[in-house]
DNA sequence: ACGGCTATTGGACCAAAGGACAGTTTCGGG
DNA sequence: CCCGAAACTGTCCTTTGGTCCAATAGCCGT
């Protein structure tokens, strides 16, 4: 068993060229760069054998152009093959976990080669102890018929239906609707929705 | 409390303002980004807090730039700050686990940007998203376009600005919408930001 | 009684959203 | 080489959403 295996127990490891029918939806899957095929050109070949399942991709020598393709090629994670048990099981957690696994090296490269104007955090520290004002405070300045239609709103009625399910003119939600905008501070009623459902309302 | 924290019963809050002198190592800190002062900045006043404790920022209204500058600045995750708890959960795993945190729009533009002659095999993401959210099975229904679309239009931006953001015609992103309305049987972009962000509809 | 807040409605106007046609192009698989 | 899926763009049109100008009526506290 290879070293890179040990770490996971509860591994199978399929016969090389076989073709694995249905996956468990957690399954991950390790791939093994080899020193002579394109590395794009394995992860192709596993990709018709295991279709959609998570990768990571073992190198021998990691490489940040190799593991720039192989990302962009869907892999989930990209380390060294020689790594430790411990982090191969960090990797794993972290992929099984939705996660992408990068390295530091990797992740500098990418955010330096996409800045084109990016300032060198300038930190100027101004106080910012009043402006915080989390969308729960704003919340209250509603009035209850406002609030009504806002939650209304935010469970994704139009104003003809609010308009008939409240027994009023639909002229009337647009003026509550418009009212809710200015207090809450809102542009339209879908980032209303954001606010409202984000806030947890009973 | 906010919904962000829920999924989190053990989580302490810090009265605005105030200095923590010792975390613990598995410390994990929230930064809820306002919508008024630059990211950079809340971090900076955050980091002089809590010291080198691992970030993971949420913002109202999720934008590439935005999470370009806060992961250079050490941010060790980002995301929709209305996500459901859910999600929440796994980008603590993530980042506990000493992952990154980042979402499959931004990874995307991150390759984008640092490709040179990268075109071979074809790039079949798309199973494993950003969220675990329980529509997951007829998100997965969307292409790669429509479901960058759909994520774009759930953050609450309009037709016009994602147009813009992509690069494309609006009537080009209406084309995507529509697609997307069509295969997920939902109306307006109001109930898609319902479903893709996890909430029920009324 | 008066001012202020709330709820209601009207009309007009413009921007955004969405549907209904119809197209071109690119690219990978059979 | 052809087919189909995906991405993209166009025009015309209707509906909805959102803001501006108003106005009327009830309620509450000083």
């Amino acid at each position: 068993m290879p070293r890179w295996l040990e770490a996971f127990p509860t591994a199978k490891i399929a016969p090389a060229g076989s073709t694995i029918q249905r996956l468990p939806a957690s399954a991950l899957v390790w791939l093994r760069l080899d020193d002579v095929h394109p590395a794009l050109e394995q992860l192709a070949v596993l990709r018709k054998a295991i279709g959609t399942s998570p990768v990571i991709a073992l190198s021998n020598h990691p490489d940040n152009e190799e593991a720039l393709s192989l990302f962009s090629a869907g892999v989930r994670g990209y380390c060294n093959a020689h790594a430790a048990a411990a982090n191969l099981r960090q990797v794993a957690n972290v992929v099984q976990a939705g996660g992408l696994w990068i390295g530091e090296a990797l992740m500098q490269r990418l955010l330096a080669s996409t800045q084109t104007a990016m300032s060198r955090i300038p930190v100027s520290v101004s106080a910012m102890d009043e402006g915080v004002s989390p969308s729960a405070e704003r919340l209250s300045l509603l009035t209850k018929r406002e609030l009504e239609v806002a939650r209304t709103v935010a469970g994704g009625s139009s104003n003809k239906e609010i308009a008939r399910q409240l027994g009023i003119t639909e002229r009337t939600v647009k003026a509550h609707v418009g009212a809710v905008f200015q207090k809450l501070k809102v542009r339209d009623r879908l980032h209303l929705a954001l606010v409202v459902n984000g806030q947890r309302l009973t």
